[in-house]
DNA sequence: TTGAAAGCGCTAACAG
DNA sequence: CTGTTAGCGCTTTCAA
């Protein structure tokens, strides 16, 4: 006899099922090193009242049964499910020519890891309202104590939603006017644009253009605003701007358009608003017959490192995304009050990156 | 007087706090609607023995809360934690050139959301030891289901972590001989290298390498395997094969080394283990003074948009990465017995996709 | 220095 | 048809 069954613990009954050794639990460890379940997790969140042997046996028990505290109940416990909520409005196309959003994740995960969080990531393509009911899902399910949002949008919708849902969150770029979230940038944002432009004027261009994204996104408002004002300092007529989504055959289109100007007038170099679109458009213009850089300059944004690898290699305006990333995810930590090692992290200004697809204004 | 204090519920005091309304329960939402929690969570969940009535004050009273089950109490009651784990040992750089991620995950993504599940994500760096450390974390702290793996390496260790740790597992792409996991992966997946080299052996070309991945990929080796056979079956030599990574850099010097052959000995075409291998690759090759594709016919794998933005453009292998995140996330649903949308999702095999950078061979 | 016990929000038996 | 209640695994008072 070993004793009455009655007395034999759930768990271990269970154990001894069919399915295996089920997963540890804190009792088993607990059992295991002959102590208490609040002993065990004293010890594992560092509490003090605990004995050098008996903190010893419990680690030493937890080890052999590879048992962590349970993220869920943890979560159930205190409402703080170390997790933060991300998503991606964009089709996967998009997302494969332009790794924007993938260096984004580098940065934001390179802070997480270290604080043991975890990021839950929602791809939703571009439907409308499929991006407001995923933030909608991961509030009201409770999934994450936070969300990082990208792209913000001219009256952006998200921030009185998530407001609305008490979700915290950060965003990565400008709000558009006084957009009440917590926003994460480069000092000096500006200074890109206006280092082209300067570059360009420089090398003797007049007619320059200016092909931006959809006019909905707050960035490209404000990089447009630069861009001519940037123009205006330097003498010149504001160039021409069209309007493009952020796709390969966008760019195509803006070019060919641009192109079909008369001689007198047609811009002797473009300033894209990415690299996608630049190196699109410099191939566009190369098959209509024009060479980058002899006839035509081209500048993209981001500094991806496609504008090293293509032919001409692609003068750009760098910005930081991993370390934007980051700063976005240090600052979500701040929100939340969670301790980690960061502090806040400085995003350096967007430079220009001078390369072949820039040279002379054709005379 | 509107009734003693101490009958006061705690979550209607706690809601009275200066930190404005707390979010929602069960509780309220019966509370509200006039009925017990349990007829809540029969409502909620779909179960039957609740009459129209009810029902529709239910749902009106959760909808008025903004309420939803919270993710965390129901996977700490069932178990189950609707995420799934993914971990991509890449540094952001790499994953900044090469979307195979980034399409991976979209495919995923696809599957998951419809059944509301989610993708935990961790990119956590090449250093070793980093990559089994995310795994341990997620199936020690129950954070997910199940794990999607990539890349399997030979003598993977993953498989046998991941089953003492008890997560399920579903691998895209082949295993190594028997590894114990399922694995998706397209029908016939030599087809593509077949139908490459069939390709340029068309074109007259004789002296083909082959710039491969790190070879303790599986997929390394197996292509390189069926390169071999398919030079054979069309009674060539074997190519020359160079062992690279899978970067810029990489394929830069195995350009060089390449092309550094006498006339007699220099490869004629050249398939690379990746798109951004192949458009480096052609870089490197035309600054060294040889026109692609007149004097070299350069191929990729992977059909990554970019093969399109180049000039000239890529010819290459493509697989379809999208559907292969669909079936690796359809296949884990089935591990997990989870109910979904669709069935097990078919992947067509690579096939090649012809483009300018591939011609007849020098005379 | 240790342990017992009360919940966190939810689901599923079981009773009415 | 509807309500009561016992946990899921954990942390945290409060007592011993």
């Amino acid at each position: 006899m070993t004793g009455p069954t009655e007395e034999q613990p759930d768990r271990a009954r269970r154990r001894a099922s069919r399915n295996g050794p089920a997963k540890p639990t804190i009792a088993d460890v607990a059992a295991l090193a002959g102590v208490s379940v609040s002993a065990v997790s004293k010890v594992v969140n560092g509490r003090d009242g605990i004995s050098p042997p008996t903190r010893q046996r419990v680690l030493d028990a937890a080890a052999k049964l590879g048992w962590a505290p349970s993220a869920t109940a943890v979560a159930l416990r205190g409402a703080r499910t170390r997790a933060i909520g991300m998503v991606a409005g964009r089709s996967p196309d998009v997302l494969a020519t332009d790794p924007h959003f993938t260096l984004l994740i580098s940065g934001i995960e390179r802070e997480l890891a270290p604080a043991d969080h975890g990021l839950l990531l929602h791809i939703v393509g571009e439907e409308p309202g499929a991006e407001e009911r995923a933030y909608r899902r991961l509030a009201e399910e409770r999934r994450v104590d936070g969300v990082i949002l990208t792209e913000s949008r001219v009256g952006d919708l998200r921030f009185d939603l998530l407001r609305r849902l008490r979700l915290p969150a950060v965003l990565v770029g400008a709000p558009w006017r006084d957009d009440p979230v917590v926003a994460v940038r480069a000092a000096d944002q500006d200074a890109g644009v206006r280092a082209a432009v300067a570059h360009l004027h420089g090398l003797g261009h007049r007619r320059i253009s200016y092909v931006s994204g959809p006019q909905d996104r707050v960035h490209t408002v404000f990089r447009r605003r630069v861009f001519a004002e940037a123009m205006a300092e330097h003498g010149l007529r504001p160039g021409r701007t069209l309007i493009s989504d952020f796709t390969a055959q966008g760019a195509v289109a803006a070019m060919r358009e641009l192109l079909a100007a008369d001689a007198g007038e047609r811009p002797t170099a473009v300033l894209f608003a990415n690299d996608t679109m630049a190196v699109a458009g410099m191939n566009a213009a190369r098959r209509l017959g024009f060479d980058v850089p002899r006839d035509l300059s081209v500048i993209g944004y981001d500094d991806l490192p496609l504008g090293e690898l293509v032919y001409p290699s692609l003068t750009t305006i760098g910005q930081d995304l991993v370390q934007l990333g980051r700063a976005a995810a240090a600052a979500m930590f701040g929100l939340l009050s969670v301790p980690h090692a960061t502090g806040p992290v400085p995003v350096r200004p967007p430079r220009l990156i001078p390369r072949e697809s820039t040279g002379p204004a054709p005379v």
